[in-house]
DNA sequence: TTTAAATAGGACTAAAATAGTCCTACAAAT
DNA sequence: ATTTGTAGGACTATTTTAGTCCTATTTAAA
């Protein structure tokens, strides 16, 4: 259903968490507590963003995590290729080896562009937004289908 | 990787084969000994498409299935949603009911407009521009970040 | 009216991805 | 030295996805 994984879902809550206090250490049992997601997993999430830099970790007694940068520097689709990988629709946008059909098949460039304009709205949202109060707004625009008119 | 499912890609595959004799019937043989794909798993996408109304059956012999509207009509997030249900990237998109987290969740609002932005932008791209010769724009504009400044 | 060529629907199996846990090593503060 | 913490990776269980198959039904044509 173009779902996110839970972990990435998890990910989010976490740093939205970890945001509102972000000069704050924070180690993963105090996390997993105040999100109440099991510590095994907060500390997989947690490790798997050190690794992407999103995080900066602090060994030993009085260790623990922090928000490597500010929160309107960390885009959502930093956040998901994080977790995730690289964000692609169609296996054919990662691998550069052609598939079966590739031969035949006239719609690979356009889905490479379809990826582009999703990672484009991703990467525009930050985590700053994220933990903004709600706003619902009349309308939202989006001028893909202007590109081929 | 926020990855379209398989059967997913397959059907963009088929639609846009199906798309370029569109008032012909195709036969599930027939579309499966052109894509390549194995004949059960082809049968079994084609009769999704037809429960969600992209494709239209006519039983029996000399029976098949075309295309229920013009390509232009045909979105791809009606394609996505056909096959994966519905596009939605959090969980708390879909299911009304709260989860565990919800109550010191302060992201789902937001969550749901970065869906609707996605939604949108799948909406926007259709058959007959998956099937057009690619062109790479110079740049793809989204204005999601205006929604928020 | 019988037969052949199709789809409809659903049950089922196999395979792969995801989620979650656990263990050992290392680092820093007290 | 001991305690509190992260690093890294192996491992298991679960869930999802992919793929197959069977039986019923429908329609065209011989």
């Amino acid at each position: 259903m173009l779902r996110l994984s839970k972990l990435t879902d998890y990910a989010t809550v976490i740093l939205s968490d970890m945001a509102k206090d972000k000069t704050q250490v924070h180690s993963a049992m105090e996390i997993a507590a105040t999100t109440r997601i099991a510590l095994p997993t907060v500390s997989k999430i947690l490790k798997l963003l050190v690794n992407a830099e999103v995080l900066i970790s602090t060994r030993g007694a009085k260790g623990g995590y922090v928000l490597a940068r500010e929160p309107e520097n960390i885009s959502v689709a930093t956040v998901i290729s994080a977790l995730e990988g690289p964000i692609a629709l169609t296996e054919c946008s990662i691998s550069q080896q052609a598939c079966e059909q590739a031969a035949g098949c006239g719609i690979r460039g356009n889905w490479s562009l379809i990826n582009q304009t999703i990672h484009n709205a991703l990467e525009s949202v930050t985590l700053a937004d994220l933990i903004r109060p709600t706003v619902v707004p009349d309308e939202v625009l989006i001028p893909v289908s202007s590109l081929y008119r």
